[in-house]
DNA sequence: AATACTCGCAACCGCAACACG
DNA sequence: CCGTGTTGCGGTTGCGAGTAT
C-alpha cells in the first residue's frame, strides 16, 4: 500500500500523465501493484550519456537524497528508484572501475561464508565496490570458481561427489528453458564430455595465468570505517553513512559480548574498536582489548584466545607495510573459523555456541 | 558468413526496514 | 502506536558482446 500510494505521487510528477494508458494505470492502483517507470512514460533501461551528465550535475550541485523528486527537478525522465540505482552503482566518483583483484576475491569469498548473501555488507568492506558488483561477480565468477574446486558456493562445504561446474550449470536460456547444453549435462548424469572438460582446461588456465598477473599487482584494503555496533546489524542508513564519512575518526568503545550475549564471555569488559582513517587518508588500526585492560583480545573461550593486535592503545598500526600484518591477523581469524566450522562434524553445543561466538565476533567487526 | 549459444553486467522488481508526522 | 512515504537490499531479468558451431 504504501508503494502503490508513493508511486501515485511519483506519477503526478510524469510528464505523460494526461496520457489515457497511464489514466487506465491509475485506474488499476486499486487491482494491484503500481509500476514503477514501465508503463507511466518514464525512461527506462540504458543510460544515455545526457541522463549521465545531468544526474551527476544535479546531486554535484544539491547533494544526494530525495531521490522520488530528484528526477523531475534534475530534468529526467526517471523514476527515482532508477536514478538512485545509477548513481550508486555507476556514477558515484569513488566507485573503482576495473578489475578484482585476487585479494579481493579471497576476501569476497571469506566474508561470504561469514556473511552469506549480504552484498551490501561485504560490498562495504571492498572500497569503491558496490553490492551490485560484488553480487555479480560472485553470481558470474566466484560460484564458478568455487564449483570448479568442488565447493558449494551457498554453503562453502565440498560438493557431493559428482557434481561440479558442469553439473550445476543449469543455465536457463532466454526462452526460460534449460539451454541444450545444460540438458546435454543432464542427460549425462553429471560427466562432462570432452568438449566442455577441454573448455573448462582452458578456462582454469585463463583463469591461472590471470591470478598470477594479479599477484603482482598486490593490494590489501582495510575495512571502511564503519561504526562498530555490538552483534547486530547496522540499520541501513546509518550504515552508508558511516561508509561515506570517512572525513573524521572515529573512537568506538563496543562491548564484545556485552546484552544477550555477555555470559558466554569473561565480563562485560568491552573490546574497544578504532576503526578510522587518518589525516592523511590511511587507515588506522582496529584496536581491540582484553576486559582485564590487557591487549589480548579475550573472547573468553577456554581454547581459543586471539591476540589480534598487541600494543598500546595508541600504538596505532598504519601505513602500508602494516596493513599486510592486520590483513594476516583478520584472515587467520577467519581461517580458525573455517577449521572449527569444517571440524563441526562431531559438534557439542559448546562447539556450536563456540561457533556462533565466533560468528558473532567476526560479524562485530566487519559491521 | 550466418546462426546459435554463452557470458557479463547494468538495470529492474518486489519487499522490508526505516523515518517521520 | 499507527499510517504513510522513503530508502536500501537481494534476487532476477534481459541486452549486447563475444564465442562456438
Amino acid at each position: 500500500m504504501p508503494m502503490v500510494l508513493g508511486k501515485c505521487v511519483l506519477w503526478r510528477c510524469c510528464v505523460h500523465l494526461a496520457f489515457a494508458p497511464i489514466i487506465s494505470s491509475l485506474r488499476s492502483l486499486s487491482m494491484g501493484r503500481a509500476p514503477c517507470c514501465s508503463k507511466v512514460g518514464l525512461h527506462r533501461g540504458p543510460w544515455t550519456p545526457r541522463e549521465d551528465t545531468l544526474l551527476t550535475n544535479y546531486i554535484q550541485t544539491h547533494g544526494e537524497g530525495n531521490w522520488r523528486s530528484l528526477p523531475k527537478k534534475a530534468g529526467l525522465l526517471r523514476c527515482g528508484k532508477s536514478c538512485r540505482l545509477r548513481w550508486m552503482n555507476y556514477l558515484r566518483p569513488d566507485i573503482k572501475r576495473g578489475n578484482i583483484s585476487s585479494d579481493e576475491d579471497d576476501l569476497i569469498i571469506r566474508l561470504h561464508i561469514l556473511l552469506g548473501n549480504r552484498w551490501s555488507l561485504i560490498a562495504g568492506r571492498l572500497p569503491g565496490r558496490t553490492d551490485n558488483e560484488i553480487k555479480n561477480y560472485w553470481n558470474t565468477h566466484l560460484s564458478k570458481k568455487l564449483r570448479l574446486q568442488g565447493i558449494d558456493p551457498d554453503t562453502h562445504k565440498p560438493l557431493p561427489h559428482g557434481s561440479g561446474e558442469a553439473n550445476s550449470r543449469k543455465k536457463k536460456n532466454k526462452k526460460g528453458k534449460l539451454s541444450s547444453a545444460s540438458m546435454t549435462n543432464n542427460n549425462n548424469n553429471g560427466q562432462i564430455n570432452k568438449k566442455q572438460e577441454q573448455a573448462l582446461t582452458k578456462k582454469r588456465n585463463k583463469d591461472s595465468r590471470d591470478a598470477d598477473e594479479k599477484k603482482n599487482r598486490h593490494t590489501i584494503h582495510l575495512p571502511k570505517p564503519v561504526r562498530v555496533k555490538s552483534f547486530s546489524m547496522l540499520p541501513r542508513n546509518e550504515s552508508f553513512v558511516s561508509m561515506t564519512s570517512a572525513a573524521s575518526d572515529r573512537v568506538i568503545n563496543n562491548n564484545v559480548g556485552d546484552d544477550d550475549n555477555n555470559n558466554n564471555n569473561n565480563g562485560t569488559g568491552g573490546a574497544s574498536f578504532f576503526i578510522g582513517d587518518d589525516e592523511c587518508g590511511d587507515y588506522k588500526m582496529m584496536m581491540m582489548r582484553g576486559e582485564d585492560g590487557s591487549d589480548d583480545l579475550d573472547l573468553g573461550f577456554d581454547h581459543h584466545q586471539y591476540q589480534l593486535c598487541a600494543g598500546d592503545e595508541d600504538d596505532f598500526i598504519s601505513g602500508e607495510h602494516n596493513l599486510d600484518k592486520l590483513y594476516n591477523e583478520y584472515l587467520q581469524v577467519l581461517k580458525t573459523t573455517n577449521e572449527v566450522a569444517d571440524n563441526n562434524a562431531a559438534t557439542t553445543d559448546d562447539d556450536h555456541e563456540l561457533l556462533d561466538q565466533l560468528d558473532s565476533f567476526a560479524e562485530s567487526f566487519l559491521v
